[in-house]
DNA sequence: CAAAAAAGAATGATGGTTCATTCTTTTTAT
DNA sequence: ATAAAAAGAATGAACCATCATTCTTTTTTG
C-alpha cells in the first residue's frame, strides 16, 4: 500500500528527470512524448498513467524547479559561519540560479509563462516568496536605505537574477564567474555597501 | 524590374510581420506555417518562395528584431536636447526594450539561442554592439569609476536589461513603470551617480 | 504570350493521446 | 502456505490531427 505510493513517486521522478533532459535540449514544444518516454526508459502510454498530459508534465517540472529554489531561499535565513561577509554569503547562493544546466530550463519557463497562465501562476508565487525572503534576510544585512528606494532595490535584484539566467543561456561563452562578479558588484552597489572585498 | 524587387521586399515584411504575431502568441515551435500563412494573408507554398524554411524565418526575425535595437543604439550617440539628465535620457531608451509587445519575442530568442547556434550568433553580435555602445556613449556621462569595475558595471547593466524582458514577459501584472524605475535606480547606483531626480 | 507570382492540394513524417492487451504484484480463499 | 482471483503496472500499436515541405495548377503581370 505504501509500497505503491513509493513506486509511483519513483516513476514520477523518473518521468520528470527524463522530461527535464529533453526540454533542456529541445524546449517544451520541441520535445516529443515519444522521446521523453525513451529517455525515461518506459512506454509512452505508461507516462499517461502518471501525468494526464504533456502540459501537466511541464507544470510539474516548473513546480519542482522552483521547489529547489524555495529550499535555497528558506535555508538562507540561518547562514552558517562563513569566511565571507553576510551579504556575500547571501549572494553566493546564486550560483544555483546560474548553473548552466539549470538556466536554460528556467528561461524556457519564463518564456512559457508569457503564454501559459498555469506556468505564470507558478512563477508569480516564487517571485513573491523571493521578495519576502529578501525583505527578511537581505535587507537587514545592508546599510540603511532610503525608504522610497527599498522596493526598487528588490526589483532590481530580481532583474539581475533573471538577467543572469538569460545571459548564461543565450551566450555559450558567457563566463559564470564573470557574471557572478557583475551580480555581486551590482548588489553591493544597490545596497550601498561599498566594502566589496576582492 | 525594380518593381519586382520592391514587391518581394513587401512580401517578406508581410511574412515576417505575420510570423512575429504568431510567434508572440505561440512561440517559435508552437506556431505553424499554416497559421503564419493565414496571418500573412497568403498561401503556405508562397511563403516558401521567400524563405527556404521555417527556421529561416526565425533567423530573419531575430535579425530584424535586433536591427531595431541597433538603430536605437546608434542614435543614442547624439542625444537631442532633453529635459532629463544625460544618463536618464540614455536610460529612457529602454522603454523600447521592455515594450510588452516586444519582450516576449526577445525572451523567446534568448531561449532559442541556447539550442540554435544560428540564433546564438545573432545574439552574440548584438551583445558585442551593446557593450561597445555603452563604452562609447554611457560611460563618458558617468562619474569616474574604478577601472577594475568598468567591465562588471557594463555586464550588470546587460543583466538588468535582460532581466527586464524576462519580468515583463513572465509576469502579466508587472508594471513597466515600476520596472523602469528599478532599472533607473540600479544604473545610477552602478555609475555612482546619486543625483537621481524624482 | 511568356514568365513570374500565388494558390492550394498532395505528401509523408510526426505530434499528443488512447486503447486493447500482456505482464507483475498483491490480495483473497482455502 | 498455496492457488485462484483481482488490481495495478507496463507495453506498443493505432488514431487522427497537424506538421513542414513539395508539387501542380491557376492567376497575374510585364
Amino acid at each position: 500500500m505504501a509500497r505503491r505510493q513509493e513506486r509511483a513517486e519513483l516513476r514520477q521522478d523518473q518521468i520528470l528527470d527524463a522530461a527535464e533532459a529533453c526540454f533542456l535540449v529541445e524546449g517544451f514544444h520541441g520535445a516529443s512524448m515519444a522521446r521523453i518516454a525513451t529517455a525515461a526508459k518506459m512506454s509512452v502510454g505508461h507516462i499517461y498513467q502518471y501525468f494526464g498530459s504533456k502540459d501537466a508534465i511541464i507544470i510539474a517540472l516548473c513546480e519542482r524547479r522552483f521547489a529547489g529554489f524555495e529550499e535555497l531561499l528558506s535555508a538562507s535565513g540561518q547562514s552558517a559561519a562563513s569566511p565571507l561577509s553576510p551579504v556575500d554569503a547571501w549572494i553566493s547562493q546564486f550560483t544555483w540560479w546560474i548553473d548552466p544546466i539549470r538556466a536554460p530550463l528556467t528561461l524556457e519557463i519564463m518564456s512559457e509563462a508569457g503564454r501559459n497562465p498555469q506556468v505564470a501562476k507558478v512563477v508569480e508565487r516564487i517571485d513573491r516568496r523571493f521578495r519576502e525572503m529578501m525583505q527578511d534576510n537581505l535587507l537587514p544585512l545592508a546599510g540603511p536605505l532610503p525608504k522610497a528606494d527599498v522596493a526598487h532595490v528588490l526589483e532590481a535584484i530580481i532583474l539581475l537574477s533573471h538577467g543572469m539566467t538569460s545571459r548564461i543561456t543565450a551566450d555559450a561563452d558567457a563566463d559564470p564567474e564573470r557574471i557572478m562578479a557583475a551580480f555581486r558588484l551590482a548588489v553591493h552597489s544597490l545596497l550601498r555597501d561599498w566594502a566589496v572585498g576582492e
